[in-house]
RNA sequence: CGGAGCGUAGUUCAGUUGGCUAGAACGCACGGUUUGGGACCGUGAGGUCAUCGGUUCAAGUCCGAUCGCUCCGACCA
């Protein structure tokens, strides 16, 4: 490809975004944007994406059969899986044009994940034993209508995903494939992408598809939005979503002091509190309010944590989880929002209380009386202390593992997979069976694979760059050389050409910058495109005895003889 | 969905208490000098100032609504 010959071209005033991999992308004219969240994939950067997702099919195909879902499909398959309402992110959509009489009225979805055709789509041709295991993946646009599309690539509303579908007789073979054949396939991938060695696996939540643990491949990455804890010696790491804590021991007052009642007015936060009483967050419990699916239930937690709402659910086994209204709290507490607290509450309501409070001392929380905060309360003289703690603060730096009491190590990663097992959730909805060797109807358990393709693109540009530019990994990168010439000497030029003729011939993706423009402006270009290997032929190359070749990753350039280049170019790939 | 900021040329931006015949840089076109890190000289094209409404003698500027973008938070199957 001649540089005179691409559509789009780099962009020095390009706006610069917060995210690296938005910004580059942008600059170097790889993608362009739509809206947020929603991109035109340009010539370089629809190469790159093609590459990544042709590793990802090598590697599928050996575990499953590539086929091609609709990105639209009716709302009644959402129905039946009782998704339609409850997927916050799911876009809808109906005929626009209102003036049309051809119209029809009819409202269908734009998948964001594909459970809900691939169960019946299974269904209509996969009956018996002998059909399983299966599995059946695609590579689609997905739409989720993300409340907040931000960071490039990295979170997009219109984005690329391949996901697999695994069919199973049993759980056990299930899981089989699951961490056997699958979990391995996707290691193959990173590795080849050039992530491998930064990739893990972290246990996640599943969401709403399965109450067990979900395992995402998690790349790190300082600018990943992702936190894991990373438990050492038993080599485990956690989504902080999903992280057991246990508190670091806090020096306790030896004595406990009298209980005090303290007028506060309009004194809400943990914040105002710590200023207004003087004394730090970790003297505080912080108590808040729930509705668990229709029961109020009240959940406190150390005033230096937030609540982990994950795994606050998983402990009350709660479909919904949400903070109740202030009617809700006025009637549990006699209070406005803001005082609530652990003691003086009807006995009927259930209180659940985090471990990070049961060591403390003269502790301070709401009175659940307006503007009033109670301190030095202490367990059993002012209050009963349950039988019970729980674990439901959100893990923070400093946390324990409660299973071992050491210090996780803390990562921030960027989420490149995320497989799931879905047992018969899908299978149940669709009343999708197989018959077994006995004639009997049982159920079919699923599992489900992704890898967001155009997401990993955002990820490798945001952990490999410079200040120069990208720099892309062979195995992805737009093109292997970025040829140029300097000067416009007919000789130099011809011999350019012979050589864009014979890296072409050679197989060698090569994009020639044949534009009559000042050397630094192609060297500047070159360096933000960041094709892995660059080629200058120049009278000054030429004296030296051939081409100037110098890698992306590197800043010391070699002259190699003319007769030598294909030979090394090839070396390189 | 809450909070903050913003929307002016292809791009990135400036435009003060309302006075605009709306600017700059880069990019683009033409001519010339250059050719190893975004070089220089000259000429030129390019704008319904997001949209709609309001205030005013006068609106890019003030007010309202809508749409959109960025950042923080909530959310993230």
């Amino acid at each position: 490809m001649k540089y005179s010959q691409l559509f789009g071209k780099t962009n020095k005033t390009a706006k610069e975004y917060d995210s690296k991999n938005a910004t580059l992308l942008q600059k170097a004219g790889f993608i362009d944007q739509v809206m947020s969240g929603v991109y035109t994939y340009l010539p370089l950067g629809n190469r790159v994406l093609a590459k990544i997702e042709k590793i990802v099919r090598e590697e599928m195909d050996k575990i499953g059969n590539e086929i091609f879902m609709p990105a639209i499909v009716p709302t009644d398959l959402w129905e039946q899986t009782d998704r339609l309402d409850s997927v916050d992110v799911l876009f809808k959509a109906v005929g626009a044009n209102k003036a049309s009489k051809l119209r029809n009225d009819a409202e269908y979805v734009l998948n964001s994940t594909h459970e809900e055709v691939v169960t019946p789509l299974a269904k209509k041709f996969s009956f018996s034993y002998k059909d399983f295991p299966f599995a059946v993946y695609q590579i689609q646009s997905k739409f989720r209508n993300e409340p907040r599309a931000k960071s490039g690539l990295m979170r997009g509303r219109e984005f690329r995903m391949k996901d697999l579908y695994s069919f199973h007789t049993s759980e056990d073979d299930l899981l089989d494939y699951y961490f056997n054949v699958a979990t391995p396939a996707y290691e193959k991938v990173y590795k080849r992408l050039g992530i491998g060695e930064d990739t893990v696996i972290a246990l996640a939540s599943g969401g709403d598809f399965t109450k067990e643990y979900s395992h995402e491949f998690q790349t790190l990455c300082e600018t990943g939005e992702d936190t894991l804890f990373y438990v050492k010696s038993k080599d485990v790491y956690y989504n902080q979503e999903v992280a057991p804590s246990k508190a670091p021991i806090i020096e306790q007052d030896q004595e406990e002091k009298e209980i005090q009642d303290v007028f506060g007015e309009g004194v809400v936060s943990m914040e105002k509190l710590v200023k207004f009483l003087d004394i730090p967050a970790y003297k505080c419990v912080k108590t808040l309010i729930y509705k668990a699916d229709e029961k109020v239930i009240v959940a406190a937690v150390r005033g230096d944590y937030e609540i982990n709402e994950i795994k606050l659910k998983e402990i009350l086994n709660c479909k919904h989880l949400e903070l109740a209204d202030k009617e809700t709290v006025k009637k549990i507490t006699g209070a406005e929002i803001g005082y609530a607290g652990i003691i003086n509450l009807p006995d009927d309501i259930d209180i659940y209380i985090d471990d990070s409070i049961e060591p403390m001392k003269n502790f301070e929380c709401g009175t659940n009386k307006t503007n009033f905060h109670t301190i030095n309360i202490n367990w059993g003289r002012d209050i009963d202390k349950p039988d019970k703690f729980y674990d439901f603060k959100l893990a923070k730096e400093g946390d324990l593992y409660p299973e071992t009491d050491e210090e996780y190590k803390i990562y921030t990663a960027a989420e490149v997979g995320n497989i799931f097992p879905l047992n018969t959730k899908f299978s149940d909805s669709f009343e999708y069976t197989f018959t077994d060797e006995n004639g009997d109807e049982q159920p079919v358990y699923m599992g489900c694979y992704g890898i967001g393709t155009s997401r990993i693109m955002g990820v490798i540009a945001e952990k490999s760059n410079d200040e120069n530019g990208l720099i892309w990994p062979t195995q992805i990168a737009p093109y292997h050389v970025h040829l140029m010439h300097i000067g416009e000497d007919d000789q130099i030029i011809k011999i350019t050409e012979k050589l864009y003729k014979e890296l072409h011939e050679s197989k060698i993706e090569v994009l020639w910058d044949d534009r009559d423009t000042q050397a630094g402006e192609k060297f500047a270009d070159a360096d933000l495109i960041g094709i892995p290997v660059r080629l200058v032929i120049s009278k000054r190359s030429l004296e030296k005895g051939g081409v100037e070749m110098k890698l992306r990753s590197e800043t010391e350039a070699d002259i190699v003889k003319m007769d030598d280049i294909l030979k090394h170019v090839q070396n390189c790939l």
